[in-house]
DNA sequence: AGAGATACCTGGGAGC
DNA sequence: TGCTCCCAGGTATCTC
């Protein structure tokens, strides 16, 4: 499930290969995904060139010569490759994007939690006008201390729900907010507004590095994500605490603890974190 | 305004 | 073996 991390990965990549690149031909296999898919089907797009990859949050940005932008999120089982034409089309590719320099950018997503549309409204950055709610970017300078402890005052959700949000803060999604609780040794059953300056501090810090780390190892592949060339993330191997309900903490031995946050498994250990 | 619930979707695994 | 049920997850949208 691509976060942060696993889209930063997948933007490297496709920037290397498509920047100043001409759109040839884009074939739709489905009418959907999240939206529909109809637009690309326009021959307004052949011809065009894409100026610039960005990515924002979790969204990736394919900026147009006609300044247009194709935004795409993958939801949670997205996955962009760049194959040749020659790979057969799989089951749940859903739209492909022909290249000046012969190659196929493919978006496929198993259940259609992803999302791929034409933006015309930007912000004067050439951000889409309908990303403007979104909260700082996790590895900038605006994600400080200060900013998450003035934030969370009087927020009376879960601090994991809060660090969730893409509104506080985008892209942290629930493998990373587990680990970086984890290493805060902060219980993600607390409330936001109950994090001491000292906590939020921390929490920022290890929040960082969890996704400076996992950017490092090339994303996190869990069951669905996989690089553009298909390959696996590798910071699966560093997880100390998603998905290892029941397991002993490696911290601590004690077992860790299940519950349901917001709707979504979480794990903590009891004993580390308070 | 904030918080919680729910729909969207498919494949995999558990249980019978 | 084959069926049914539940779960995973980010975002949008709804209600309270």
């Amino acid at each position: 499930m691509p976060e942060l991390p696993e889209v930063e990965t997948i933007k490297k990549a496709v920037d290397l290969a498509v920047c100043g690149e001409t759109i040839t031909k884009i074939e739709v296999f489905s009418p959907k995904m999240r939206t529909s898919l109809a637009e690309f089907n326009s021959p307004s797009l052949v011809g065009l060139t894409i100026t610039k990859v960005t990515r924002r949050g979790r969204y990736l940005l394919l900026t147009l010569s006609d300044n247009r932008v194709i935004l795409m999120h993958f939801g949670m089982s997205g996955v962009l490759r760049l194959e040749p034409n020659s790979v057969p089309k799989r089951k749940h590719e859903h739209i492909f994007f022909h290249l000046s320099n012969n190659q196929l950018l493919r978006f496929e997503c198993t259940r259609r939690f992803s999302m791929c549309e034409l933006c015309e409204n930007l912000d004067s950055n050439g951000i889409p006008l309908k990303l403007s709610l979104l909260g700082p970017e996790p590895l900038s300078e605006d994600f400080t201390p200060e900013y998450l402890f003035n934030a969370s005052r009087k927020r009376h959700s879960s601090v994991k729900n809060f660090i969730m949000d893409n509104a506080n803060v985008v892209g942290v999604g629930n493998i990373y907010a587990t680990e970086a609780l984890f290493f805060s040794n902060i219980s993600p059953l607390r409330k936001a507004d109950s994090l001491t300056k000292k906590e939020a501090e921390n929490l920022v810090l290890q929040i960082k590095k969890v996704l400076q780390k996992a950017i490092e190892a090339g994303g996190t592949t869990i069951s669905d994500y996989r690089h553009v060339d298909g390959s696996e993330g590798k910071f699966v191997q560093n997880l100390k605490m998603y998905g290892r309900s029941g397991k002993e903490c490696l911290t601590c031995g004690n077992t860790i603890l299940q519950a349901k946050i917001g709707g979504r498994t979480s794990c903590y250990c009891p004993k580390c974190q308070k």
